[in-house]
DNA sequence: GTAGATTTGTCCGTATGTATA
DNA sequence: ATATACATACGGACAAATCTA
């Protein structure tokens, strides 16, 4: 036999869906205790426990008398540092990474990515784009940019999905560390929202990124397109901080 | 007697300002350079000299028999690091710094804040409001809290319209350090639109921040709300870089 | 400004099924 | 097997905060 649902949180999670796909819009009131509970045919005591797993979460607040009035939608904390890693970013917070691969090829390096990588105009490039998803969400679009010159091999690895960090370790490259962020803000186009699965027009929040290896070479050019309403970036203290003792 | 401004030169004040406040999208085309004398009332010549400035400036580029077009609007990059700075920040890109304070109060800390400053909540906050501009162009909107228990004179000098780096060395604290940013978008309200002379809907980038003197205790409490048409966030190597010798 | 209705917060109690000692 | 503890679910009553007419 499977373990029964509690009730409570069938409700909980029937409620947070409903929340997170713009159902009951942040900062607007949902419906009385009383109404919940006739609507799911249940005794109020029992939506409140639901309720008290939302607040928890910061989903929902009450206020006596008032009501209870959704919240902001939590969005994800994405560090951002010099060790900034996709996977393990996610794992911190609870969530279930992936990636969805769209697209890798052989290209000509434009004039900002030569720029960027420390290379000629018209270099060879690995280029690789895709989706990055929390829990299934889509949440970034990245493009992400390496010299082919230095690293023929690596194409093969971006084409199997395989993680970066492990695709450049096998290749010789133990580790590497980020240069330099630019964070910028952008509405999305039509083909970005389809992909992230959010309307055109959008806010994207664009961070371009230079790694480089221990030796300080520039090793990556990245483009991530953050969804801005389902992240926020986060610049930590020790991360960013001046002095490390 | 003033010296009378050039028409040329006003109308190409006019259109820069235009298509900083997004009324002429990155990409598009403007009106033709009839059309323009037509509105502005002067010979199309007078037309050719502002748009010649604008080409110059690197806003617009002009094809011929295609028509004049928005370049992407040059973001002022503002560099976030452990020693922000609004005003050396400007300087070191070349730009003419300024302030507007716009409200001072006394005011008792929220949740939020209380928690970002390690106080009780309700405790007494001096509390600053104002707009940052860079060449008299309005680029963010800024809300800074104290700890009032902590600094009771810290509100004259911040009604005053003093830097507040100058305004907490007089009061004992020779330097402080960003301990953490946030750094999500959002949409502009009406008043926010107003007051950055921009549209409502329009991105923002804010930045939360907290800040600290030198033994760790926090400082202050930041929120700066971006326009991210007008402003990239800038995360730089060394700025950043977990080591410093 | 006030009174009354609405809505959440907290307490009481009862009953049932499940996991644990 | 029995007893105990715990989570779930229901029902009711009242207090406190809030909203509205």
């Amino acid at each position: 036999m499977e373990k029964p649902e509690p009730l409570w949180l069938a409700i909980h999670d029937t409620l947070r869906d409903e929340i997170a796909r713009g159902q009951w819009r942040a900062g607007s009131r949902l419906p009385t205790e009383a109404d919940l509970a006739q609507r799911f045919g249940v005794n109020r005591h029992t939506v409140r426990r639901a309720l008290a797993a939302l607040a928890e979460a910061g989903l929902v607040q009450a206020r006596r008398g008032a009501g209870v009035f959704v919240r902001a939608a939590e969005r994800l904390p994405y560090r951002i540092g010099p060790r900034t890693r996709f996977h393990q970013n996610l794992l911190d917070t609870g969530r279930a990474p992936s990636r969805r691969i769209l697209h890798t090829a052989l290209a000509r390096a434009t004039e900002v990515e030569a720029d960027a990588l420390s290379l000629r105009p018209d270099a060879p490039l690995h280029v690789v784009e895709g989706i990055s998803l929390a829990d299934d969400q889509p949440v970034s679009l990245f493009r992400s940019a390496f010299c082919a010159t230095r690293f023929p091999e690596l194409g093969r690895h971006l084409a199997s999905g395989d993680s970066i960090t492990r695709a450049l370790r096998a290749l010789g490259v133990p580790d590497y560390t980020r240069k330099s962020t630019r964070i910028s803000g952008y509405a999305a186009d039509v083909l970005q929202a389809r992909h992230l699965e959010i309307a055109p027009g959008d806010m994207l929040l664009l961070s371009e990124a230079i790694n480089i290896d221990p030796d300080g070479r520039p090793l990556e050019y990245g483009r991530t397109f953050f969804v801005a309403a389902r992240v926020d970036l986060v610049l930590d203290g020790p991360e960013t901080g001046a002095i490390v003792a």
